[in-house]
DNA sequence: TTGTAAGATGATAATATTTGTCATGATTAA
DNA sequence: TTAATCATGACAAATATTATCATCTTACAA
């Protein structure tokens, strides 16, 4: 019941790329550092931000990334499941799936509300909201 | 973002307890049978579940596992926490974190409230209603 | 057309977690 | 005392996570 670091990264990630003007391209470098994250590693994720078509990439010299989609129309359950792939609280909740009480169990019936209500949280806050509060507190620290 | 296969295994064996007559005591085998899982794995969750006061642990000849509680006031978040230890959907928020953007990072603000609406979602049901419906599939599947 | 700065991809590896199993010990009813 | 049960710790296999690195491709600009 736990984001992976990935899942972390990224947000941090697309809250940096939700800062910047539209349009704007960022180079991964710029955007580790920014948000205290492993370079190596957040490449590897904006990746499958960029597959998955949150960000754009732009390859070679003056390349870099840019947002896809503007910042309130980008939710956590978006990026997270970029990550790490439709959210899935658990195994028999794949379609395909071996257990046997499948047809019938309730406790799978349950955990598929749980799940409900888990992306439905994840979907109720935007990209926007959290670069406004993040811009906030590094204009605070300027003054 | 997923259960356990423990957590999964305690709450089918906390269902199959809430099916018996109040203050029965079962043992580890039959659970497992009846639920469909490893015996020896769930011998193991059981302690965890005992040990967190959900069930109580009968020693010895005629020993086995009774309910702690009422089904009624047993919630899936109650096992899951006895399983898996409190939920906290990301590192930093586990009180004790050393990431340096904790005094004001708004992604761990946000997903505070993911997790908290995660445990609200797995607060809603108990186990009284999770063993009613799995009884009368049971009672359905023998007429 | 060449150099340089970027992303893309695949291999690899260290570490942690999960999912068990097993042997041994403690407890209790009969 | 014996048999059935839980308790505990050690161990191990499998899988997932968290990276790192080398190499390749792409595109801009001189």
């Amino acid at each position: 019941m736990k984001l992976t670091r990935a899942s972390d990264y990224a947000i941090r990630g697309v809250v940096y790329m939700a800062m910047q003007s539209p349009g704007a391209i960022v180079v991964i470098p710029e955007v580790a550092r920014e948000m205290d994250v492993p370079v190596g590693f957040l490449a590897r994720i904006f990746q499958s931000l960029s597959r998955i078509g949150i960000v754009v990439s732009h390859r070679g010299k003056k390349g870099g990334y840019s947002l896809a989609r503007k910042p309130e129309e980008i939710t956590l359950c978006d990026v997270i499941e970029a990550v790490e792939g439709d959210i899935r609280i658990n195994t028999c909740l794949n379609g395909y799936s071996e257990c046997n009480r499948m047809s019938f169990c309730p406790v799978r019936r349950e955990l598929a509300g749980v799940q409900e209500d888990l992306v439905k949280s994840l979907q109720k806050s935007n990209f926007a909201e959290l670069a406004a509060r993040e811009k906030a507190h590094r204009e605070s620290r300027q003054a």
